[in-house]
DNA sequence: GCGACAG
DNA sequence: ATCTTGTCGC
């Protein structure tokens, strides 16, 4: 139920990708999301060397319960290189939120946002592509930070060139930060309240974790 | 040349 | 991301 947007294609070589990410930068929009009653999470895992497993889990935010999901197994096209990390992942989590039976409000994504060396991380890639609001939380940072309090809800800046670009966001208190930023159509604030409301118990988001999950435990192809 | 480098 | 044992904690 999710449409694809914005007119794209997949490049092949590091130069054009990087030509697509600054050209649909500029789409990048920063403004408060609406109501926010659902919540997708989008993760990706490998097998050998090129074979990767995208799922997609829909979580009711009030109950935390899974109220929709899809796995896609696919083959990657496009190698690991850190910055053009959506050009490896996005394509079969497309696929993904195409195939859903429901419309999320909002996209968690398992990586970057505008934290990212041209402000266009896979969050921002995922958001402006199909219009949705979005936003990164990634397990490591791409940036500097000093380390935020103990307690669970405290956060510190994440900058990089010397620019705020997210925050280092204790989710749970004994435990590292998750960096949070924006993708599409959000504020850091919202962002931040959001991924505490969806980790209420461990240190990733439970949409993050359903869809970990998934993708982790989907069926080998025969 | 050396270290950094989302997943 | 993935390759991997035991171990501490709830």
């Amino acid at each position: 139920m999710v449409r694809i947007r914005e007119p794209h294609e997949w490049p092949s070589t590091v130069d054009e990708a990087q030509a697509v990410q600054e050209r649909l930068r500029p789409s990048v929009r920063f403004a408060e999301p609406p109501e926010v009653r659902s919540a997708a999470g989008l993760d990706v895992a490998y097998r050998g060397s090129d074979e990767l497993v995208a799922a997609v889990a829909v979580l009711d935010v009030a109950s935390l319960s899974v109220v929709d999901s899809v796995v896609v197994r696919g083959v990657a096209e496009f190698p690991y290189v850190p910055g053009l990390f959506a050009f490896r992942e996005a394509p079969p989590l497309l696929t993904a939120l195409e195939r859903l039976s429901v419309e999320p409000d909002v996209l968690v994504c398992d990586g970057q946002g505008l934290a990212h060396p041209r402000r266009f991380g896979l969050a921002c890639h995922l958001g402006v592509l199909t219009d949705l609001p979005s936003i990164g939380v990634g397990k490591t940072a791409l940036g500097s930070y000093d380390p935020p309090g103990e307690q669970r809800g405290e956060w510190t800046p994440l900058r990089l060139d010397d620019e705020v670009v997210g925050r280092a966001l204790r989710t749970q208190r004994g435990v590292k930060p998750v960096f949070v930023s924006v993708g599409h159509r959000f504020t850091l604030d919202t962002a931040c309240d959001l991924v505490l409301r969806l980790a209420p118990r461990y240190r990733l988001p439970e949409t993050t974790r359903a869809a970990d999950h998934l993708s982790r435990t989907a069926p080998t192809r025969p």
